[in-house]
DNA sequence: CTGTTAAGGTCTACGGCGTTGGCATAAGGG
DNA sequence: CCCTTATGCCAACGCCGTAGACCTTAACAG
């Protein structure tokens, strides 16, 4: 086996594959994502890939030092991706809005990708990006760095997480068309009201809304709860300018 | 292998194991657990299942279809646990509040487990019994069930999304204790001012406070939009009280 | 243009996985 | 006490990730 993978930028040689493909870490990473949409989250083997690319499983190795590092550069290109989709207009509050949802959008593109990635933290560039731009958002929003900080942790986080968990909803509905079917009207819907009256009476409401992402709603109480901060500590300054 | 599964209700003959076992579905689900937390997220097998049971793999499929439900299982059983650590005071905020720490806690308890399951909607009993309890305490506050319903979806999939993000974080730090590290004093805390400013210049803010979970904090506003929400509400009713 | 070197392919193999079908046996109702 | 059948065990199938040895040819020096 490769003694050591070789960085992308270094590679010399790109010796086409028995088949006449020429490999690279972006071909890779884009085949990746074709099959997991084609065959399901659990449908990316190194043996199957390998066959989509017309190479022997155990070139990937040479690229990647094993399937983790690849799921998290699956992960790079879809934060990467949300990046390129989103435009700064210099207003704080419609900017973070924006990327929340392009972020949470990207994931969604992917949802068997996300399903495996999105709770992985990758620490490679383009995720980095992102989070440099929303800090910078914050502060050139004019929150003091301990208030930027923390909105950003929950802004990150609660994003990652709602791309993981929407994301994993809809990648069982892709998958499993039979069997499941659908939760809410299968199961929920059909609860009698003599023991759970609550979920009985609301449950025409509950089969619509719970087919939605939640994600919107909560990413807005959050931003507003930041405006209401901003708008305080704004006041404050003015008031005392001299505090720290 | 068994035409179907036996609910564990109808369950009479109890034949023990080669080696003097008695087996059930708590039986099985526990030790699931603790070889969880004992091997990693992806540590839990049918064959290790089977010997630190004393029972022979395929003997599994005679109580559960196939890891995929004892998966489900699992999830039900830290669902219960966050119901059964939690009890009502009459005070529907603080009492949602208690609850969702409550469900995040339990999960955070078994991260292993919780990265496997938070982001399944099993539709077992337990897990609708918390459903029907939220569902309940909203309404019972006054809420209307179009809100109730709005607050319940966010208020739910916020406890799992962060249960899910959070044992994620927790999961690698327990089993990588190599390699992995910290991320964040790792690689974020490194990178320099000139191309990363933002990062560069709250990174000491951003080690302590990535470490902990923003659920709290999310959750706390979530409550506190509701709040207003109920008041806006009240207010209104009381004054045009003829209005849908 | 040729020779050398090593990057980057392929081949083979190992141990482990989920799951299945067939079979043996003992639990428990009659 | 007998019969039925639930419930356990065994053996086997076709996958999987990935390690190591090997081969081939691109790239560069001369």
């Amino acid at each position: 086996m490769a003694k050591k993978v070789i960085p992308e930028a270094e590679r010399r040689r790109r010796r086409p594959t028995r088949r006449g493909t020429v490999l690279s870490e972006q071909l890779i990473v884009r085949t990746a994502l074709r099959m997991l949409r084609e065959h399901g989250s659990s449908g990316l083997t190194a043996r199957r890939l390998g066959a989509a690319l017309g190479a022997d499983p155990s070139t990937l190795y040479r690229y990647f030092a094993g399937l983790d590092e690849l799921t998290r550069a699956i992960g790079e290109e879809l934060m990467g991706r949300a990046l390129d989709d989103w435009t700064a207009t210099g207003e704080w509050r419609a900017d973070l809005r924006a990327l929340g949802l392009a972020v949470h959008a990207s994931y969604l593109a992917h949802p068997q990708a996300a399903v495996l990635t999105a709770s992985r933290v990758t620490g490679r560039p383009r995720e980095i990006a992102v989070d440099e731009t929303i800090l910078g958002i914050l502060r050139g929003a004019g929150f003091g760095d301990a208030d930027a900080v923390g909105i950003y942790h929950a802004f990150i986080d609660l994003a990652l997480a709602f791309a993981a968990l929407d994301a994993g909803a809809l990648a069982i509905k892709d998958e499993a068309r039979e069997a499941d079917e659908d939760m809410w009207t299968s199961t929920y819907a059909r609860l009698p009201a003599e023991t759970h009256p609550h979920i009985a009476a609301t449950a025409h409401l509950l089969v619509h809304r719970m087919n939605l992402s939640a994600y919107p709603v909560v990413l807005d109480t959050l931003l507003t709860s930041a405006e209401a901060r901003l708008a305080a500590t704004a006041t404050a300054t003015a008031t005392a300018p001299q505090a720290v």
